[in-house]
DNA sequence: GTCTATATCGCGATAGAC
DNA sequence: GTCTATCGCGATATAGAC
């Protein structure tokens, strides 16, 4: 067994999501991902901070790459164009993980525990969004609002690509980008603003 | 001590915020909190499936409130207004428990694992009102959509709320659903499509 | 790496409330 | 008396300390 730590680091993510698979998350101890991958748990907690973090990492790295690729956008281009700009640069790790990516979705479906850390890795990448505008000028919660709404069209085309094999994620992310515009003008942009 | 059930949930909620609040959440056992509520510790766990529930089990038994509010709003009201209408419906809610709310925002916002559980039950609130305004006819994704902005706005006008001794929660929501409108209208609107 | 605290949960017995 | 909540005890696994 090899000693290099990513390499190690690699094995027990893939020995988790197999076992996670099999037998479910709750079923599954860190002892037995450990043994799998040919480690002691204590390994394991090097390099996880928790049982459910062995299946999020690959997000964490990518939350600068976003950061930068947001940064890249031209200033003059409107909010949300430039986040999804800034999302479909990153279309290729996507596509690259893709099988994974179903396996692991389904866990996560699966598992309470999971859909949690997910969410707040998903709020993570929002407030990397609304970092970023707010270096444009926008105001917080003008920033904040506009961040979640291009987090949550992402997290839609995702949603939808893992669900379907023949998808394109590119595609599904120009999509629900395009979709956002159209609701937003029809339900929004319409309704009176209801003073008192 | 007292056999009905709810009083010792009511005890173990009051005691938790309080041993939360003095010594911190992670310094905090569930055997003190238990023994602070004059139960057992087996106890706490009956009541709360985990140590993080304990302080978000009022608003669970809100979100059916919330459900028939907006189930009550005429189906001719436009979606945004009628989740605005169901939010505003509890305010009273929110009034009754403001200095609770207050301290309770203040242990989640020091304690990660809390703040991942509110983003939790913040996505369960939109999931009700996505639910809702798919019963008016709205698709998945339109509906889901829609129930995350207006959660988002909800949250924001809360946010600001605990923080402002002197804010008024109904002003700050109705104000944060016409932010929304007015943003919505001059980013999203006016943008182009970005098609390749 | 080893050791330990403690969160979590199963089970049978018990004791108030109706 | 029947329910239901609590108790008392025990087992396991996660996570952190040393």
């Amino acid at each position: 067994m090899p000693r290099s730590g990513a390499e190690a680091r690699d094995r027990l993510e893939r020995a988790a999501l197999e076992l996670y698979t099999e037998r479910g998350y709750d079923q599954t101890t860190t002892a037995e991902i450990a043994a799998r991958a040919g480690v002691t748990e204590r390994t394991f907690f090097r390099h996880f901070a928790d049982k459910r973090e062995v299946l999020f990492n690959i997000e964490v790295s990518q939350q600068e790459a976003l950061a930068r690729a947001l940064a890249d956008v031209p200033s003059t281009t409107p909010p949300l164009t430039a986040v999804l700009q800034a999302f479909r640069s990153m279309v290729p790790v996507f596509e690259n993980n893709r099988s994974l990516a179903q396996s692991r979705h389904r866990v996560i479906a699966a598992t309470p525990a999971l859909r949690e850390r997910e969410l707040a890795k998903e709020a993570a990448i929002s407030v990397v969004v609304a970092n970023a505008l707010r270096i444009r000028g926008f105001s917080d919660w003008r920033a904040t609002l506009l961040a979640q709404v291009g987090t949550a069209a992402l997290g839609h085309a995702i949603h939808t690509w893992v669900a379907d094999p023949s998808a394109d994620i590119d595609a599904l992310i120009v999509q629900a980008f395009a979709d956002l515009q159209q609701f937003t003008q029809v339900e929004l942009a319409a309704e009176p603003a209801n003073r008192h």
